[in-house]
DNA sequence: GCGTAATTACACAGGTCTGTGTAACTAAAA
DNA sequence: TTTTAGTTACACAGACCTGTGTAATTACGC
């Protein structure tokens, strides 16, 4: 018997993996999409990528639309609770979008990518509903936070750190520099300093001083 | 003399346009290939669109990618030299951004968006190239304003300011609203504030202040 | 063994795309 | 007029794309 590289069956007991048929496609799509853009990447090039037959992708997916609007849903993830303090969190932001930045994998924010690939043509609309929702998310998580925090407008200030988080991943995604987290950090210090938020950690005495104006 | 690029020749008798024949066509592409995408665009739709032979199309690009490379080249505008104050100049990008958001034909960064469609598939480079430059042009005309104001690290701050830039471009081109450049202009005057320049219209007196937190 | 359900191989329709080849046409320059 | 250069219409190659149709195969539960 060959049993080949999984197990078997339609729900093959694999013993590694123990995914679905479905979950694989979705993985293997996902990967790709991201990596090389949705438009650049086929269904038989994701088939070919897992060893299945192209029907077999459409025995899970009615279309590629599909697909396209699945892995945009799978990549909607919500940062998990924490307890650490609100302020912390944030800043942690992005030092975390530094470690994927420095990722060799990293290849920008996957809904702003499909928007600027899938362009008006978007048939059903549902791209940038997904990307809305979640860019919205984003700000609705940074905002309840500085709710917390106290800040006397928190939903300006929530939207000023998604530009940040924003601005820092398109310049990332074009020179491939992970400095550009940093100095998004360094900004989203400056704000929340700005608006009242005590941070224990000065770590970098940069600014507030003014070398003389020339003339 | 050979009388420049319009003057005469082999161009047909167009009396409003005078333009060269390449010129319509670089400004179809671009019309097209910012507002739709450059995978979504074929040679075929340009040269319907302008009325023309593919052939024709052919004959003065020798492929789409020196037609794609030479529709970014063509988006690399230097911003003009002003006699405002440096200052100024600065917050006056965030209120030109907000008009161009208004507009109903902004579809966000074009070099943003060819890096993210073409990939890393991009033949022989260029696209990623012309984006780098680009970016870099616009950090360092920040940087130039602000070391003519006087700031402690004009490097770092020019770098803070275009994230916010193409935070708000990015942001705007998935929620289409204009409010991201004012989101903008209000954390660049914090940071501009933060780092000593006087700026004479305190045009929103927001933040500084902080409720008091619960607990 | 038998039935069931997933999967496979494979062909194919119909469309799009980039890029080329060619002969005829147009209009200005010489 | 003759020459020359740009343009046009049109066919076509070769590739890729999405999506379907079909009959054979596999491997399970019973």
């Amino acid at each position: 018997m060959l049993s080949s590289d999984n197990d078997h069956g339609p729900r093959m007991a694999s013993p590694p993996p123990k995914q679905t048929m479905k979950e694989r496609i979705l993985e293997t799509a996902d990967k790709l999409f991201y990596l090389q853009g949705i438009r650049a990447i086929g269904v038989d090039t994701i088939a070919a990528e897992i060893g299945i037959s192209k029907r077999t992708l459409y025995n899970h997916f009615p279309s590629k639309d599909a697909l396209i609007a699945a892995y945009l849903k799978g990549r909607f993830v919500q940062p998990r609770p924490s307890d650490k303090p609100p302020a912390e969190q944030i800043l942690a932001t992005f030092d975390s979008l530094e470690r994927r930045f420095a990722a060799k994998d990293f290849r920008g924010c996957p809904f702003v990518n499909a928007v600027a690939e899938l362009g008006p043509d978007d048939g059903d609309h549902s791209v940038k509903t997904i990307a809305i929702a979640f860019k919205e998310s984003r700000r609705i998580w940074f905002r309840d936070l500085l709710q917390q925090l106290g800040v006397a407008d928190p939903e300006a200030l929530a939207t000023q750190l998604v530009l940040l988080v924003d601005g820092s991943i398109a310049q990332d995604l074009v020179r491939d520099d992970p400095a550009m987290a940093r100095a998004a950090r360094e900004a989203a210090r400056v704000l929340l300093i700005n608006a009242g938020v005590e941070l224990d950690k000065p770590d970098s005495p940069q600014a507030a001083t003014r070398k003389k104006r020339p003339g």
